[in-house]
DNA sequence: CTGAAAGCGCTAACAT
DNA sequence: ATGTTAGCGCTTTCAG
C-alpha cells in the first residue's frame, strides 16, 4: 500500500501542498486543480497515513476505554453506548480489559503516556494498587474520566452510581416482601473498605429493625464460576437465607443454577436481586429483578465529560452521581403476590 | 508529556543515538553510559512516542479483530483467547464490533489501508456486501485471516467450523431422544444460501427417515430480543415442535423465557440445543446442551495464522476446518432418561 | 492560487 | 563506543 500524498501530488501534477489543500477541503485552490487531485487520490486509493498525521498533530481522535472485565455483558452494553457517543463527537474508541489483573490495568494506563489516545475513560478496579499511575495522570492533567471512584478523589472527572442507594433499594425491596434473612454477594473488587452496596444493605435493615447476620455476607471473584461457588457456599452454610442481593446481574445469573443444585427454586424458595439491568436479565427463565442505572445516558455522560475535558482542560473537574432505581421483575416473586 | 528521546539524551549528556542504544538494548555501549541513560529516562518518565515509531518502522505490532457483535458473549470469550495469544506473539489487539451494520464492517476493513494495524482477523458478517473491500485486501496481500468463509473463497487464510457437522450432531441428538418435530432458528447473518447448520439438520433427518417440515425453520436477527420473538413466533405457530436447535447459545438463552411465556418447561416440554458452548450456558438454571468448537485453540489458531502470514507473506494460504462436538448437559433432558 | 521547506519523534545506515 | 544525518508521511508557516 503506501501511497502517499506525495504520489497523489505527482499524479495530479501539483505540489504536495496543493494536494493537501484539495484533500483537506482547504480554500484558496482552483476548483479544477482540486478535482484533478481528488481524482488522482481516488484512482490510487490514497489513505492518509494515520501515524504521520498523529505524530504531527499530537492528536489521535481516539479515546481509550478501560473495562475491568470482558466477560460481564454489562461492559459490552457500555461499549456500544460509549462508542456511539464517541463517534458522534468525532472519536474512535479503543476498548481494553484489565481482566482482574492490576498489571494489565497499569499497562493500559500507560497508554496515555505513549500518547496513543487523547483521553481515557476508566472503570477502575485497582485504584489503590495503581494509585501512583492515576496520580501521575491527574497531576499531568491528562484527560481522564473515572467511572466510579470514592468521593475523596479530587482533581478528576467522575461519573458514579450511588451504590449505597442501590444496596438500600434492593434490600428494602426484599425486606418489604417479608424476607428476614438476606444474603449479600460482594465482589472482592468492589472499591472501598465498606462498599456502598453494603452500607445501603445495612441502612435498610436498620430502618426496618431487622438484625444483620455477618455470616450472610460473602465475597467472590468477578467470574461467573466464582459467583456460582460463592452462592452455593453461602446458601449451604446459611440455610436460613431466603433472599440474595448480588453484586451485579452477571453474578446473579449464576444463582439460578446454584439454587437449583440445592433444590431451591427462584423465586419460590429464593429471591434474587441483581444490579446493572443487563439485557440477559430480561430473557432468563425467571426475569431478573434488578437495580438499574441508566447505562445509555451514563455512557454518553462519560464521553461528554471526557471530550469537554479534552477541549477545555482548565475547566474544574465535575463529579456526577447517578441515582439508580429498582426494576421489579420476577426473581423475587413480587409480582406473584399481587 | 512529550518527553522525547532527545531530552533523555540531553539529560544523560549523550547523543540521541546513544540514548537510543541504551533504551533499546543495543550492544556497543558502555555499561555506565547505558545506566546513565536509563536513569535519566526513568527520572523523566520517558515513553517512546508510538506514532513516530510506527511511522518509521511501518509496523504497529497491533492486530485488528473485527467481531460482528458486541452483545453475544461468545465474542468476549474469543477476545480473551485471541488477546492472550497475540500478546505471547508480541502484538496488541484492537477489537471492533460491526454490530450488524455493513458500513461499520466496511469502515473497519479500511483500517488496514490506513495502515494502523499489521493484520486483521475478521469474523465476517457481510462478505457479500463488502466483497470489493475483501477483494482489495486479498489482492494487495494484506495480512488477513477470516473466521468462517465459504470454500470458494481462495487466496486467504481461513479458520472455519464445520457447521454442517454441527447441525447434524445437534439434530441427530434430538432425533435420538425421540423428537420428530424439531425447530431450527437461524440468524439471517448466517453465511451462504443454505447455511451449513441447515444442511446438517437435513442430513440427520434424512438419515433417520424423519420428514422435514419447512415451517419449522425460522430466521432472526442477532439480538437476544430477535431470538426471543422468533422463538415465540415459531413455537406458537408450530405447536407440534418439541425441540429446537438454535443458531447459537446466546440466542438459545432466550428460549428459556420464550418457553416459559408459552407455559412450556425446558427440558420437559421443549428440548433446546445451542452452539458455541458459552460460559453462561453452564450456569443457567437448566444447563444448556450445546455444540462446542474449541474456542481457545481456535483463537490461538487465528492469531498464529495471522502472525505467520505477517512474517512470511508468500506462504500459500491455509484453510483449517474445525470439527465441533456435542456437549450434553440438561436442556434436552438427555441425562434425565438414564 | 501555488509551492518550498521545516519539523513532529523515532530509527538506522554510515561515519568517526 | 559514540555521533551525524537522513528520512518515515503528514501538516503548516511563510514566500512567491
Amino acid at each position: 500500500m503506501a501511497v502517499t500524498i506525495h504520489k497523489v501530488a505527482e499524479a495530479a501534477k501539483v505540489s504536495p501542498r496543493t494536494a493537501y489543500r484539495a484533500l483537506n477541503n482547504e480554500p484558496h485552490i482552483h476548483p479544477q486543480t482540486r478535482r484533478r487531485v481528488l481524482e488522482a487520490a481516488a484512482r490510487l486509493n490514497y489513505q492518509p497515513n494515520i501515524h504521520a498525521r498523529n505524530l504531527v498533530l499530537q492528536k489521535t481522535n481516539t479515546i481509550g476505554v478501560i473495562f475491568p472485565d470482558s466477560r460481564n455483558p454489562v461492559f459490552g452494553e457500555f461499549a456500544t453506548f460509549i462508542d456511539a457517543r464517541a463517534r458522534e463527537r468525532g472519536y474512535e474508541c479503543h476498548f481494553l480489559h484489565s481482566e482482574g489483573e492490576p498489571e494489565r490495568e497499569a499497562k493500559f494506563l500507560n497508554l496515555a503516556f505513549v500518547s496513543s489516545v487523547d483521553g481515557l475513560i476508566v472503570f477502575p478496579n485497582f485504584l489503590d494498587v495503581n494509585r501512583e499511575l492515576y496520580g501521575q495522570l491527574i497531576i499531568n492533567r491528562f484527560p481522564l474520566v473515572l467511572r466510579g471512584a470514592p468521593e475523596l478523589l479530587l482533581g478528576v472527572d467522575v461519573v458514579t452510581v450511588d451504590l449505597e442507594l442501590a444496596g438500600y433499594l434492593a434490600t428494602r425491596h426484599l425486606l418489604e416482601l417479608g424476607h428476614k434473612h438476606i444474603g449479600i454477594l460482594i465482589s472482592k473488587f468492589a472499591l472501598g473498605h465498606l462498599p456502598g452496596r453494603i452500607l445501603g444493605y445495612q441502612r435498610a435493615h436498620e430502618e426496618k429493625g431487622v438484625p444483620i447476620h455477618p455470616g450472610y455476607r460473602i465475597e467472590c471473584g468477578h467470574r461467573l464460576e466464582d459467583g456460582y461457588k460463592a452462592i452455593r457456599e453461602l446458601l449451604s452454610g446459611q440455610p436460613k437465607i431466603t433472599a440474595l442481593f448480588c453484586h451485579n446481574d452477571y453474578l446473579a445469573l449464576a444463582s439460578f443454577r446454584a439454587a437449583r443444585d440445592l433444590k431451591r427454586r427462584i423465586p419460590r424458595n429464593l429471591a434474587v436481586v441483581g444490579l446493572d439491568d443487563i439485557e440477559l436479565g430480561q430473557y432468563c427463565e425467571v426475569p431478573l429483578t434488578t437495580i438499574s442505572h441508566q447505562k445509555e445516558s451514563e455512557g454518553q455522560t462519560l464521553v461528554d465529560l471526557l471530550c469537554d475535558r479534552i477541549d477545555t482542560p482548565e475547566k474544574p473537574p465535575r463529579r456526577i452521581t447517578l441515582k439508580p432505581k429498582l426494576v421489579v421483575r420476577e426473581s423475587c416473586g413480587a409480582s406473584l403476590r399481587r
